[in-house]
DNA sequence: GTCTGTTTGAAACATACGTTTGAAGGCCTG
DNA sequence: CAGGCCTTCAAACGTATGTTTCAAACAGAC
């Protein structure tokens, strides 16, 4: 019990501080003390702050992408020969993410915002320390995506991604503030859950717009509806 | 010239290297001597950090404001009486921020990606100001979209709100980065009023997207197209 | 029980930060 | 050219950070 009591007892204290603050926001006193373990244990355990930014998110994605690489394989399996339709491929992601075993209620959107933090705070070592490490269930998912929309131009679909993307990483870094908005002004609770149900289709659409729009509206905009 | 200059070298340095690193990862030593002026200059000139921050924002987004509000004005004389539809609201916004003089060629996307930062970072003092201090556009904006989107729920409309701007801010905030990808991958040169030109459609087909997806599509999905 | 390797503990380390100080410099008004 | 005001400058302040140190506590093996 002695060392993984301390060793899991910093990864969830740093897990929620990490997600609540950023990353050079949360300084290691405030991990310890949380924790109640002693300051240089992080230093001993894990080697760095950084270190242990890597280890944090390797606890959750490692057994993630293992998950996401079944589901993919299920869903080919599914699809025998054809390839999967765009929301399958964004189904198959997020009800992987959903589904992962949480440690506590908040699980999935504490993780969600520390993906968000992950790409919108540039940490370069935490950049690539994943790319390194999880490059291959990202490469499968951008393969998939390419077979499910074949009739863009791969500039279309590249900008179309990174859209995506966006939209995705955006919302789930600020997710816990934008819930809490949102009870507050419309007295409406929600779960990460739910902002998937409505991101997703939200992104199939967008993916499937009509073409790029070449000239402005300025007398008369062409409604999409 | 003695202290205007000053005042606007330290602004550009700021901008620059706030949008590259984010606030807490930028030192004011950072800042000055990438400015080439006195550490003591920023607190002299501006009294904090924070407020430095605030400066930066405030000299972009002052005179944007003012813009977009001649925007909607014009925008909403042209429909007399009739709301403007989704499209040419946010036409209308994307073309006043790409219309605005710009100090350099980076311009608008060193400030796109700022304005992501304020929102993804937990700056409180940062949101704080920017609420009390631009909130009549931000929220005119909010009230052409309730009115070019009245088939939305109130919480599909905030979520999907908050899905345009997590593709726009991502976006904008990389996109030089992605830019240079593109060409370097594809052979393909694009500016940023092309980006503008595709992200728009993909913004406006997401708002009208179905219905929040109940039930994920596990044997059989049900494509958007 | 004693020994060995691992884990904890309190304290200190060096460094970096935002901010303040007080003297020196420059510029315009009289 | 003298005085006053705004600006710059080098230096220091106090505080907080990540990391290191080394002794104490602990565990399991013999």
């Amino acid at each position: 019990m002695a060392q993984s009591d301390t060793v899991d007892r910093i990864l969830d204290a740093a897990e929620e501080l990490f997600a609540e603050r950023g990353f050079s926001e949360t300084s290691l006193r405030m991990i310890t003390s949380k924790a109640k373990v002693n300051l240089a244990a992080v230093n001993y355990h894990f080697g760095s702050k950084n270190a242990l930014i890597h280890a944090v998110f390797a606890r959750f994605l490692t057994p993630f992408s293992a998950t996401l690489e079944t589901a993919f394989d299920e869903l080919e399996e599914r699809c025998d020969g054809q390839p999967p339709t765009l929301n399958q491929t964004l189904w198959a992601l997020t009800e992987s993410a959903v589904r992962m075993p949480q440690r506590n209620e908040k699980g999935i959107s504490i993780f969600m915002r520390l993906l968000g933090l992950a790409y919108t705070q540039s940490q370069g070592h935490l950049r690539k320390f994943l790319e390194q490490e999880y490059s291959e269930p990202f490469g499968r998912f951008m393969r998939l995506l390419k077979e499910a929309t074949p009739e863009l131009s791969s500039v279309d679909r590249y900008w179309r991604i990174q859209f995506m993307l966006g939209a995705t990483a955006f919302t789930m870094s600020s997710s816990d503030a934008l819930i809490d908005i949102l009870e507050n002004k419309l007295g409406v609770e929600t779960t990460v859950q739910e902002i998937a149900a409505r991101l997703v289709p939200f992104l199939a659409a967008g993916m499937k717009a009509p073409d790029k729009m070449l000239v402005p509206p300025t007398n008369s905009g062409v409604s999409v509806a």
